[in-house]
DNA sequence: AAAACCATCAGT
DNA sequence: CTGATGGTTTTC
């Protein structure tokens, strides 16, 4: 630390002319030793030009939540610009933060310095910071929180490595006229490239055909844009989906003018990328989820692949969604956005009704040439009645079907679950199995071991039906190992191959094999697959959720859409079921549309703004009362929230209560929540969790 | 977690 | 009225 001050003569002679002064002397008393303070402190001299910093501190109480003035040391002056990273003293500890802004003045009467500038690059942009604040609001969360979701963390060997040099866009009208060409068979396909080339900020949702090259017809619309002189941000649920847009992005551009930013990427590689782009050296963007908040330069279209995908809702506070990120930086920057995917989220929808976007979509003759999905239904009763059946036994049209198939190339099957026996039961009395130590459920890895219980492991070799004492066991729910398995015994002399789980493959050959996959790990066919199975479609809509229909649905398109042009798709289950007839149809926009009908009749969002607050209840109910949110709204509950299966210390029960305006009234309800969650950490009352738009109840 | 602030009060 | 005290609010 410093040396100690030498002694101050100004104040001891100061303090006796101030008692004869007049009343109120105290206040001003006051004022001169801070003066005095800050003169001991001037010691640092400020920047002569703008020596005033605005810095978002990181520190994550919702009441501190706003940027603090700083003064900028002279040392600083040209270091310590907007977007770099500082350390400043905040309320009496070393906290890190973002410059925003510098300026002449500050309207508060004391500053501290600047301690640091930690590193002169600029990494918080102003369209990024400002986006921030927006979701932020949004979310009802902490606008520390975001910023630590949409920078990453600095790697300083990486910043001072050799800078990735920059390239030019390549000429427009080679581009344009290639995209204009592929997206010409969908409807306002043509003239939504047309708009992208012009550099308007055209938003459309695009209802992405089966048997189509979709990461191409997504890198000609990227590559049109780049080639009019904008950056581009392409959003995608997955990895393997990084990889094809990736890969597709290279065969339209060529190498080196796009990154990649993903999750797995080690901290170096991810940081070496943020920075190329961050610095302007590339300018259009593919990744995951984080990559929303690439700060691309004039940025001119962000797209979101699937956008239904619960992979683009962030699981950390404040729980942003992909697809609400890239509707206010669309927004926001004046870029043109296109929401895609093989099925339509009920969101997609809505904002196709509000006209805040346009569809995009094959005409339907054209889409009925693509696919023909048929369902092969419960023909004989013993079907109807035993699951079991369903799933050991496949319906002879899907047979049919798979064989017609294996003799031109790959098949896909999917199953729901992944494992051997995922799940299983008392042969006899049907209950299902469960642990003897923790009432966890069994199952069964491999056909060579024993059950187990999937929470605890526990073996469970001599098992007996705690209800009928009855010793056999069967398996109501199988796994993506027992599938293959059978269906290598019905198909013989045919490869098998799995991807499920942490084995997931990318691509197969065109070669005739049977590939098993669970939803999400179906690799892509080169030149697409013969055939496409989709086993026990019953389980899927078995689950008791707000989205199981639109789910499932969308998985199942995700793996019917991978089928050749032509191809033939077999749904396993009850041709009545609707979500299977609107897979029959390909009618995703349908089944949106009536899903969305339901939910505004629930009022469920996104016809409403809805928000979840949880805690322990006393916290519930205070925050409750805090809220003040204009009528109409309603609140509901609290109730008692299933405490989560975890072990360690007993937890206190928690509840929860839901409160939900119309959507009209959601800035309301935002405002009100901010308030609420403002004045809880001012007062250090209980903490709740406060989740706007929850992915599910 | 530390500093600043503010109301209160015993001792003038 | 002053300075001392202790709890509360603010945090630049």
């Amino acid at each position: 630390m410093t040396t100690p001050e030498p002694p101050e003569p100004e104040q001891p002679s100061l303090l006796p002319e101030l008692r004869g002064a007049v009343r109120g002397a105290v206040r001003e008393a006051r004022a001169e030793t801070a003066a005095a303070t800050a003169k001991r402190r001037k010691e640092v001299e400020p920047a002569e030009v703008d020596p005033v910093a605005e810095v978002l501190v990181d520190v994550p109480l919702a009441h501190l939540d706003r940027p603090f003035d700083y003064l900028v040391p002279a040392a600083m002056a040209d270091t310590a610009r907007p977007g770099v990273r500082v350390k400043v003293r905040f309320a009496g500890q070393d906290v890190d933060g973002f410059v925003v802004a510098r300026r002449a003045a500050s309207d508060h009467p004391r500053l501290q310095p600047l301690r640091r500038v930690v590193s002169a690059e600029p990494v918080l942009h102003a369209d990024v910071a400002e986006l921030s604040a927006r979701v932020a609001r949004r979310y009802a969360g902490a606008r520390a929180d975001v910023l630590r979701l949409a920078v990453p963390p600095r790697h300083a060997t990486t910043e001072k490595a050799a800078p990735v040099a920059a390239t030019t866009p390549p000429a427009a009208a080679g581009v344009r006229a290639a995209a204009v060409e592929a997206w010409g068979e969908h409807e306002h396909g043509a003239a939504f490239c047309e708009h992208l080339a012009g550099g308007e900020a055209v938003r459309a949702v695009w209802s992405a055909p089966p048997a189509t090259d979709w990461p191409r017809l997504v890198a000609l619309a990227a590559a049109t844009a780049y080639a009019a002189g904008r950056g581009v941000l392409v959003c995608v649920p997955d990895g393997k989906d990084v990889d094809r847009v990736d890969a597709a992005l290279t065969a339209v551009l060529g190498q080196g003018h796009h990154v990649s930013l993903r999750a797995d990427a080690g901290p170096a590689a991810r940081y070496r990328d943020f920075l190329a782009v961050s610095r302007g050296a590339r300018r259009v963007v593919v990744g995951t989820r984080g990559a929303i908040w690439a700060p691309v330069h004039d940025l001119g279209l962000v797209v979101v692949w699937d956008d239904g995908d619960d992979l683009h809702a962030e699981p950390r506070a404040p729980y942003p969604h992909v697809r609400e990120v890239a509707v206010l930086r669309a927004e926001q920057s004046g870029a043109a956005a296109l929401l895609g995917g093989h099925a339509c989220s009920v969101e997609a929808r809505q904002l196709l009704a509000q006209g805040w976007a346009q569809p995009v979509a094959l005409p339907r003759a054209v889409l009925r040439e693509r696919v023909r999905v048929r369902v092969a239904g419960a023909t004989d009763r013993e079907l109807e009645r035993d699951p079991y059946a369903r799933t050991t036994r496949l319906p002879t049209a899907a047979r049919d079907a798979l064989r017609a198939g294996l003799a031109t190339g790959p098949v896909l099957v999917q199953t729901p679950r992944s494992g051997y026996a995922a799940s299983l039961a008392c042969e006899r009395c049907r209950t299902p199995a469960r642990c003897t130590r923790c009432t966890g459920p069994l199952q069964q890895r491999a056909a060579t071991e024993p059950p187990a219980c999937r929470w605890c492991g526990t073996a469970a070799p001599q098992w007996a039906c705690g209800t009928c004492g009855h010793r056999g066991l069967r398996a109501p729910v199988l796994g993506e190992t027992r599938t293959a398995e059978e269906l290598g015994r019905a198909f013989p002399a045919v490869p098998v191959r799995t991807s499920a789980g942490d084995r997931v493959l990318a691509t197969v050959p065109a070669t005739p094999a049977l590939v098993v996959a669970t939803p999400g790990a179906e690799p892509a066919a080169e030149g697409g697959y013969a055939a496409v199975a989709l086993l026990d479609t019953w389980l899927a809509l078995a689950r008791v959720d707000l989205r199981t229909g639109e789910e499932a649905l969308r998985r199942w398109m995700n793996a019917a859409a991978l089928v050749r042009p032509g191809g033939e798709v077999v749904a396993v289950g009850d041709p009545a079921e609707p979500v299977l007839q609107a897979l029959v149809r390909w009618d995703p926009a349908g089944y949106a549309d009536r899903e969305a009908a339901d939910r505004v009749s629930a009022r469920l969002p996104p016809g409403t703004r809805l928000a979840s607050v949880t805690g322990e209840p006393d916290a519930v109910e205070v925050f409750l009362q805090h809220l003040r949110v204009p009528p109409p709204v309603e609140v509901l509950g609290p109730v008692p929230v299933p405490a989560a299966p975890r072990g360690g210390p007993v937890e206190e029960p928690e509840v929860r209560a839901v409160v939900r305006v119309p959507l009209a009234a959601s800035r309301a309800l935002e405002d009100a929540l901010g308030v609420a969650v403002r004045e809880r950490s001012a007062r250090k009352l209980a903490a709740v969790r406060v989740q706007v738009d929850p992915p599910s109840l």
